[in-house]
DNA sequence: TCAAAAGTGTTAAACGTACACCCATGA
DNA sequence: TCATGGGTGTACGTTTAACACTTTTGA
């Protein structure tokens, strides 16, 4: 392949799209699918497919969500790395550019083939997979603490219990109600509906992302969505 | 384009990569290469090349830091993001993964179609080049703060100020030196030898980076390395 | 009336930030 | 001896972290 002409030759360097998307259920979860074909056969893999020519790559990406996790909205899908070993696929020489999504799992049909992991008892995964959740969790983790990223997969009214628990599954670890808190009102992401809760046993107010400050610089956050 | 078999047929999507090779010198440079071929004859981009078969993401990155800005030492590689846009270049469907690199000036000899360019003074840019350089730009002095990035543009032997001179030039802004000595010793990143500065005024200690603390999480700093 | 989750403040420690002078050296 | 850059400490305000009890409600 030469920069030299305007006609490029074709390739065989071939892209595709693996999203590894994480649903709250109990503990943080991963949808992996079962391959039916191989190589891996019967292994455990991201979700992906072959990026199309006349497709961009989060349309590839969405295009996965919508066939492996049926359609759904409150979606929260970034661009975790592109994965180039050459090694890394017995086809030939597929770099993989890996996404990562957070889902609500209520709203959500998964396909047949498919299931989800809790991300603290792996099985162990096709191609470089292992590689790429493992990263995701790291990034996820890291995107908790400086941006609003947990409100992107609770509805539109949530209670702050609610939202720690989001917190807490994604971490792994219990966090201090008062603390958590404060916290999450210094940043000034949410803010009171006159609406409470239904049918529990102690009522707890509902409260709402104040969606005008998602794209600004918040106090205590590094930046919220990255601008690139 | 199909995962059903084991043979792939030739793709129509084309894979390159593009660097942004950041020096300092006076004040943030980065280097751009006047294009001698269409699209955009003449017009600065980022120096960059399409990725052959047989070599990964960050050999295609070495090749083209190699090529445009000479061998040298004390780089700093890191990918930034893949750019998947369909009608990014005129060409045909090209994705690039763009990688940014830290290198130390002096130790460069850039080739002839190729300048350095204060980052606050930027030409207009071939492709989507001018979004990747804001946001490598962004990338790194976010991680000024986090990682011990700016000993990788040093020399082995260095002087806290020249430390805080990167500092200063990266971030575009004047720093305390009492409180930046006192932030990078509580980092941990450094120790001190007993070599001086020669053939200065008042020689200056020399410090030297504690290597053994590269991949350890490091008080203060989120991460050093990010683990894929 | 009881069980369950909601809601609410204070204190101490760590950290970040602003700020100015003396010292050692080579010219 | 002087000009230059090297080196050092303190005080204040902000942020984080640890910690427990009262309130409201539905069953």
């Amino acid at each position: 392949m030469s920069t030299s002409t305007n006609r490029l030759e074709k390739s065989e360097v071939y892209v595709k799209v693996d999203v590894c998307i994480f649903a709250i259920n109990e503990d943080l979860k991963v949808l992996l699918i079962k391959r039916s074909i191989p190589p891996d056969k019967e292994v455990w893999a991201l979700p992906g497919a072959f990026v199309k020519k006349e497709e961009t790559l989060e349309e590839a990406s969405i295009r996965v969500l919508k066939k492996k996790a049926g359609i759904f909205e409150n979606l929260y899908l970034e661009q975790l790395y592109t994965y180039g070993e050459i090694e890394r696929d017995p086809r030939g020489r597929v770099i993989t550019v890996a996404y990562f999504a957070l889902v609500d799992s209520e709203k959500i049909k998964i396909s047949e083939n498919a299931d989800w992991h809790s991300v603290y008892e792996l099985p162990s995964l096709a191609f470089d997979h292992g590689k790429i959740v493992k990263y995701a969790l790291q990034r996820l983790k890291n995107k908790l603490e400086y941006t609003a990223i947990a409100l992107d997969i609770l509805p539109e009214n949530f209670t702050l219990t609610e939202l720690q628990k989001v917190y807490e599954v994604i971490l792994g670890e219990k966090l201090d109600k008062r603390n958590f808190r404060k916290k999450i009102f210094s940043m000034g992401i949410v803010k009171p509906t006159d609406k409470y809760q239904l049918g529990v046993h102690r009522p707890a107010r509902l409260y709402t992302f104040k969606r005008d400050l998602k794209s600004k610089k918040i106090p205590g956050f590094r930046w919220t969505k990255m601008e690139l």
